[in-house]
DNA sequence: TCTGGGGTCCTAGGACCC
DNA sequence: TCTGGGGTCCTAGGACCC
């Protein structure tokens, strides 16, 4: 007999901030913004911050003085310590139940239906406290019948500070259930844009209460299958179901902007290169194969004449060597660079992935399996060399032609957890 | 001067086939 | 000259997410 599921969306408050926190109690209460590659946008605020009124992905160059004026911290974002942090909290959610399913790098939803729980609120407090004392970092906990009202509950959890981080919508009644959609706004509901929000307005859908009592058909016609399954959560019909842990992923995606726009066949070359090879380690990581790829290459879209060009690429033999994909993506480089064009941006997609244990041998069966042996035991060397000394110990020539692409991130925190150089450091004094 | 990066899913439209 | 209907597969682009 299939359970229903008791879903818990277990979201970070502030995550990118929270991290830096954590080795910087100094700084609890400041305002706090941490920047994105290239020091460009705000892309985490601490509640401070939120306060003076800066918005998520506000550009940095806009806000200078009131930065300034407010002593806002600035950091540049530090992606390696976040990763470590969020692998700590999905350790601790995935040893509570391992139908765990984790959504975003600050996101977990579980699955509480197979576990003993009374007091669904009791037990979240718990692993709120818990996810607190081991990594430093505050969440918010929601509960609910479906993913759509768990990220809501877990919305008020967060801005309701007489809620202390956790909302059990799962064991209230409908009414009570209701008054919490009653009082969230359609553009916070999960699923509902920059699009959608102001069309919802104009037919007079301004809440997720209205949205829930919209007819399906209506839901369908105005927001396509996504909306009607929307608003079908909202009742509390669940549409959306745990992911399976192991579905493989779609596309790996590697994309920089470049510290300045050139028009240096050089400096592009050592990005596409060094893109190339990180997304390849990726891919390796995760026991990946690649059958296609897009080089892309952007002017500044903010810039008048803004234009990309996309070359599509495919590998007759789905490959994960490094090697292999930087000439091929190189010598589609060569193909497409134009020396008029301020190059701006880089980005490499891989897709039609496969996995590589079901990897199936073809006619050039045998050709595949010689060639892939020695290269997957290059790059397994490559792999363990570069894990072991750290990033790039050993890289392509072609990586190094050019620094001069590398973004700018100038106010970087050190990497506490993932670099021997840069641990904290603690300094006692003792008073005889 | 200075505006991020990495994903997923859906839909529309064209090519091609019977 | 008029001019079918249905199906699949692929791609580009949009919308949304964190």
């Amino acid at each position: 007999m299939s359970v229903s599921p008791i879903f818990a969306l277990v979201d970070c408050n502030n995550f990118f901030v929270s991290c830096e926190r954590v080795f910087r109690p100094d700084l609890e209460g400041r305002p706090i913004v941490v920047l994105s590659s290239n020091d460009g946008c705000a892309v985490s605020r601490s509640n401070e911050a939120k306060a003076l009124g800066i918005p998520m992905g506000a550009p940095a160059f806009k806000y200078r003085d009131l930065f300034k004026q407010h002593g806002v911290v600035q950091f540049s974002a530090n992606f390696d310590l976040y990763g470590d942090m969020s692998e700590r909290i999905t350790r601790i959610l995935t040893s509570i139940t391992p139908r765990t399913e984790v959504y975003s790098v600050d996101e977990s939803f579980l699955d509480l239906s197979r576990l003993e729980i009374t007091d669904y609120t009791a037990w979240a407090r718990e692993v709120r406290a818990r996810v607190l004392r081991e990594v430093g970092v505050p969440v918010s906990i929601g509960i609910a019948p479906t993913k759509t009202m768990a990220k809501l509950a877990s919305d008020h959890a967060k801005k309701d500070l007489e809620l202390a981080g956790v909302l059990d919508l799962y064991s209230l009644e409908r009414p009570e259930q209701e008054r919490y959609l009653l009082q969230t706004p359609i553009e916070n509901i999960w699923g509902v844009g920059r699009r959608l929000g102001p069309r919802l307005k104009a037919e007079g859908v301004f809440n997720a209460l209205d949205l829930a009592q919209m007819r399906p058909q209506l839901a369908k016609q105005l927001m396509g299958i996504q909306g009607r399954q929307m608003a079908a959560e909202l009742n509390g019909v669940c549409c959306h179901p745990l992911e399976r842990i192991g579905r493989i992923r779609q596309t790996v995606m590697h994309g920089r902007m470049f510290g300045e726009d050139t028009n240096d066949f050089a400096i592009v070359e050592a990005a596409v290169a060094s893109l190339t090879a990180r997304a390849a380690y990726r891919l390796r990581r995760e026991g990946l194969l690649t059958r296609r790829a897009v080089l892309s290459l952007y002017t500044n879209r903010h810039k008048p004449g803004f234009t990309r060009s996309d070359t599509p690429l495919y590998f007759t033999t789905p490959t994960a060597d490094s090697g292999e994909l930087i000439s091929q993506l190189v010598a589609a480089l060569q193909e497409v660079f134009r020396y008029g064009i301020l190059y701006h941006r880089a980005n490499i997609l891989f897709y039609d992935l496969v996995h590589e244990s079901t990897l199936q041998a073809d006619l050039f069966g045998m050709v595949n399996l010689d060639g892939s042996d020695t290269s997957k035991s290059r790059m397994h060397a490559f792999d363990s060399i570069n894990d072991r000394y750290g990033k790039r110990t050993i890289r392509y020539a072609a990586e190094d032609l050019s620094k001069r692409w590398e973004p700018k991130h100038q106010l970087r925190s050190p990497r506490y957890t993932t670099n021997w150089d840069e641990l904290p450091r603690i300094v006692t004094k003792t008073v005889l």
